[in-house]
DNA sequence: AGGTTAGTAATTTTT
DNA sequence: TTACTAACCT
């Protein structure tokens, strides 16, 4: 290839290139925050076919998000000057789907197995358990949900389970339960999240038939966040790469924030020992930010331990910039009222609001934050939040839909039996159950078996017929009318639309308008099941991204992101880095704690606020807290110190003191000698209570006031019993 | 069968 | 503080 760069190449830098064009052998690249990591990919993409090494078809691409996969397709796209079909191109679950669809039968299933989300995982599993005589409230479902997820992501089936990775959940039940829940998924043809990887990993392992198939389909891989990687998802990409070795992943180990799901962040830092002779190139010129945010987040990120080590250097000739400005406030509700302040200060300065965001470490801190700016006027959105396809009317629209499609579908079938209220109450499920039991059925043959017995009242047995009808006649008309005219006969017919209709609570219209929306999402698509597969996989967030808002959300959902102006409040010892996290992981935890910092840092391009309070209301009581280590770990010289002065901390390594102080104008108006944080006095102080209020007291615990005369209260305490003090002494909860 | 109340627990969540 | 669940009452 010795003819002139084309267009695509020339507009790369030179460790962008050598990224771009190192083809053959395994490659690391190594991509820093905001040094073009997208571009690389897909231009390295778009070079395998324009340089003629293979057909679309031979390259397999695999990310993590809808959104990153929809994202590299387009540009591929665009660098060719067409759309590229027949990829294998997507999300790992997506390409393991589809693998897994090819080979079902191997893997105990049919081909038109069903995905299963969160909630229908969470209930089967804790079927299972109660079947198995667990008890529940010792032993929460959730946890062996995790456990077994732990499994999956470990690339275990339950035969695989070795003593060492056994747990000891549930008197050491916990693998025998793994067993069981995978047999009753089996049953049902129907396979979580974790399954899609386990399955097809599994058949690559075992079989060498398939597995030579996919050598030979497979020429080149790409990998998106490499870093985020679990053990499965590794084992399924060394397979795949074992014959050819041209595997090139691309990640940041300083951003790996997902331990916690099962990422291991060990997969991209022993790359050049999983791949030997790989070569590794470095990103390290940063196009987004100032020099000072870079410099910042760069001196942080270096107290980190397991790391490759990069540091970003600035990339635009005009990355001067302001400091990164370091906030103390007195509490939670002065810290919103700055950030409030700050942007409206901002929007007079002409920064457009989707140009600003506020980036917290969980997800019950952005409400603070909502009300302030409700109160401003200012429009925000919050992203993350409850997902349209996890809404309760949409989850039960779509397990009519799927009860439809498939009458085996035992927990869509049970979850709408008796949606909207048909009088089918414990003692007719129990019966339903029994009977599926008894014949081996599903419970849809089981319930028309009950119809057709005296097992159960007149009513209820009229009410299930009439929903069995239903389900025939709907499946029936699915060929005749179409999908969409059918699903919205579905809702109307089953009473669920109906339902809504007469509900007064103040959602109730917001969820008709849900049900119609699904309808309408429909229609995009060519039948049913293909809907049905879209929604288990995709799970589409629409945000309400158009119009100038205010972005709110934590900081894994900002990984990715970038914005003019960055908020990080909320930077205290035990919420950030957080407590519990610490607590399980220990120091390995600190440092993902401190990467989420990085990553928050590195989303700003103009402007950087941290900012920590002394008291937080926490779970209704106030509490004081200290500032987090991260802000003593900054360096210094690049950051700007605003409000009261803070002592150093015991734990801070920089062992820096706030600089300058008083001239927020923000900070309430009091208590101006003490270092905030050695205050001990509430914010709230017990002012006006009234009878019938639940109080605290010091010594004698909660309690409700039952009579109330100048300042004295009788007060009937939940452990002390009745009692009369001083309001002083009490404060409200 | 279904609504009410008391008790309990509480991050992060790409699919 | 809120949200969810499990017993409890009607």
């Amino acid at each position: 290839m010795s003819l002139p760069s084309p267009d695509y190449l020339a507009k790369l830098n030179p460790e962008q290139r050598a990224a771009v064009e190192t083809l053959d052998g395994p490659l690391l690249v190594l991509a820093g925050a905001g040094t073009g990591k997208t571009r690389v990919l897909t231009t390295r993409f778009a070079h395998l076919l324009l340089s003629g090494r293979c057909q679309p078809h031979q390259i397999l691409a695999v990310t993590f998000t809808n959104k990153a996969a929809r994202e590299m397709r387009e540009r591929v796209g665009a660098i060719l000057g067409r759309p590229v079909e027949g990829l294998w191109l997507g999300t790992f679950h997506a390409l393991a789907a589809r693998m897994l669809r090819r080979h079902a039968e191997m893997a105990g299933l049919r081909s038109d197995f069903t995905i299963l989300d969160a909630d229908d995982q969470a209930r089967l599993l804790k079927q299972v358990m109660d079947g198995a005589g667990v008890d529940l409230k010792r032993w929460p479902p959730n946890g062996l949900m995790a456990v077994i997820q732990r499994w999956k992501d470990r690339g275990l089936t339950p035969e695989r389970v070795t003593a060492a990775e056994a747990s000891d959940y549930a008197n050491g039940r916990a693998v025998a339960l793994y067993g069981a829940y995978q047999a009753r998924l089996k049953q049902l043809n129907a396979c979580d999240f974790g399954d899609l990887l386990l399955h097809v990993t599994e058949l690559l392992r075992t079989d060498e038939e398939v597995l030579g198939r996919y050598h030979r389909l497979f020429h080149y891989i790409l990998v998106d966040e490499y870093q985020d990687t679990n053990l499965v998802q590794y084992l399924w990409l060394r397979l795949l790469a074992q014959a050819r070795k041209n595997i090139c992943c691309v990640g940041d180990d300083d951003q790996s924030i997902y331990s916690w799901r099962g990422a291991e962040i060990e997969n991209i830092l022993r790359f050049e020992k999983d791949f030997p002779g790989a070569t590794i190139v470095r990103l390290e010129s940063n196009y987004r930010s100032t020099r000072p945010i870079l410099a910042a987040a760069s001196g942080l990120i270096a107290k980190n331990e397991g790391r490759l080590g990069k540091t970003l250097r600035p990339g635009r000739n005009d990355a001067h910039g302001e400091k990164v400005r370091v906030v103390s406030l007195w509490d939670s509700e002065e810290e919103a009222r700055m950030v409030g302040g700050r942007i409206e200060e901002a929007k007079r300065d002409g920064v457009s609001l989707s140009e600003v965001a506020i980036l917290v470490r969980a997800g019950f801190q952005t409400r603070a934050f909502e009300e302030r700016l409700i109160t401003l006027g200012l429009p925000y959105r919050v992203v993350g939040g409850a997902k349209f396809y996890e809404r309760q009317e949409v989850r039960d629209a779509m397990a009519y839909f799927r009860a439809t499609v498939q009458p085996a579908d035992d927990l869509a079938f049970e979850r709408i039996v008796n949606v909207p209220k048909r009088g089918l109450g414990d003692t007719a499920m129990a019966a339903m159950h029994r009977l599926a039991r008894e014949h081996r059925c599903s419970l849809r043959e089981a319930a028309q078996r009950l119809t057709e017995s005296q097992d159960i009242r007149p009513r209820p047995r009229a009410a299930l017929r009439e929903l069995l009808e239903g389900f025939a006649r709907w499946s029936a008309a699915l060929e005749r009318d179409g999908h969409v005219v059918v699903a919205a006969q579905i809702l109307d017919e089953s009473g669920y639309t109906e339902m809504w209709r007469q509900d007064k609570s103040p959602e109730a219209a917001g969820r008709l308008d849900n049900l119609k929306e699904l309808v309408r999402a429909l229609s995009d698509f060519a039948s049913m099941p293909a809907f049905l597969e879209h929604v288990a996989l995709v799970m589409e967030n629409d945000e309400n991204a158009e119009g100038e808002r205010v972005s709110l959300m934590t900081l894994h959902a900002a990984k990715g992101l970038e914005f003019d102006w960055v908020f990080l409040p909320g930077w205290e010892e035990g919420l950030f880095p957080s407590q519990r996290s610490l607590d399980e992981g220990g120091a390995k935890s600190l440092e993902e704690e401190r990467r989420l910092a990085y990553v928050g840092i590195t989303r700003a391009r103009k402007r950087c606020f941290v900012s920590h309070a002394a008291n937080r209301r926490i779970y209704g009581n106030w509490t004081a807290s200290i500032p987090s280590r991260f802000i003593g770990e900054l360096p210094p010289d690049e950051v700007e110190f605003e409000g009261e002065q803070a002592r150093a901390q015991p734990g801070w390594s920089g062992g820096s003191v706030f600089a300058g102080g008083a001239l927020t104008g923000y900070r309430a108006p009091r208590l101006i000698d003490a270092p905030a944080w050695e205050v001990q006095e509430r914010p709230k102080p017990g002012a006006s209570i009234a009878v019938g209020e639940r109080v605290f007291h010091q010594k004698f615990g909660y309690g409700r006031v039952t009579a109330v005369e100048d300042d004295k209260l009788d007060i009937a305490f939940e452990k002390a019993g009745p009692k009369r003090v001083l309001d002083r002494f009490v404060e409200k909860v």
